[in-house]
DNA sequence: TATTGTTATACTCTATAACTATA
DNA sequence: TATAGTTATAGAGTATAACAATA
């Protein structure tokens, strides 16, 4: 960093504002995520449909309780997203013959042509996103934040955005 | 990590998921901000209370307009916010005598207070968020990420959360 | 007529709770 | 009685639009 600190005659609006990782990962990490949002809207989609698509395509046939357990949201909105997956064909929900009262959950083969689709449009994202960072800086990157990523107990591929709130008194 | 996939009989939820620097950006992000959210919950104050009030201190005086135009987000949910505020007894409003229409805004004495609160939560933060890495790599992962939010054109201190929210088709 | 701030309204998102069908 | 999924409802958050005061 340049210059800890400009008081006043400031060229930009003029926050003082915080200037350490902490505030540099949260704002990235927004701006990272708008920047997927845009574009896997392209194809239909919401992050949280992706995220879904990929946790179904990683364990096929799970069922919805499961799904909700693991995303950490009540099970009243996956049935919500699993509806617009399945209305879209991208997802089947079938009844499973064990217990009936499950569907299993399984991508359709549009499902899992989309994916493949994201995927690509997932890579052009990081190679934007990542612009300024030349192989070697990006390789630092991703260990530095794997090793918070690892202490901090996040599980692999699954984005917190789905977490439900917490009470506000 | 250690094993790269782990197809089926996985540990985790399952997702065969992304792996890349941009997810770990969005994710560690989103974790981040939701830790900074409940540290600054016990001061009674939302990330976005702690951004007006620092855009505020950074800029004394500036008009309600002024603070919706840098954040990006409209006139009358600044006017929301800072009601909010001014009910806490942080933030005064002082009609301008240039002209008359604007809205002078000043931290109170109180503000002031709070906001150097706020600052010694947010340092905790950085250290709990970082708790894996020694001062070598928090410095190096810095450096890393000013090089993005430069190279993204991210204004500094700015944190998108603020940003309306695009038309869904 | 244009602009600042405000209020009123509508819309979206998501959790809570009641309900059904299976077990 | 307990569980998976669904539906109905309500609450929070936020944008849009109409409005009042000032320029």
């Amino acid at each position: 960093m340049s210059s800890p600190r400009q008081p006043d005659q400031s060229p930009g609006p003029g926050a003082p504002g915080p200037r350490g990782a902490a505030f540099l990962l949260a704002q990235i990490g927004a701006h990272a995520a708008a920047l997927f949002a845009e574009r896997v809207a392209e194809l239909g989609l919401t992050p949280a449909d992706v995220g879904l698509l990929r946790m179904i395509a990683g364990r096929p046939g799970r069922s919805q309780r499961a799904l909700a357990t693991d995303l950490g949201v009540v099970p009243s909105r996956v049935v919500a997203l699993i509806d617009n997956l399945e209305t879209k064909g991208l997802v089947e929900r079938r009844r499973s013959t064990e217990d009936r009262r499950n569907h299993e959950l399984h991508l359709s083969p549009e499902g899992r042509h989309t994916l493949t689709r994201v995927s690509r449009s997932a890579a052009t994202h990081e190679d934007t996103l990542l612009a300024a960072l030349d192989p070697a800086q990006r390789a630092q990157l991703t260990q530095l934040l794997e090793l918070i990523a690892a202490q901090q107990e996040l599980t692999p591929g699954v984005h917190p955005g789905y977490r439900q709130s917490p009470k506000r008194s």
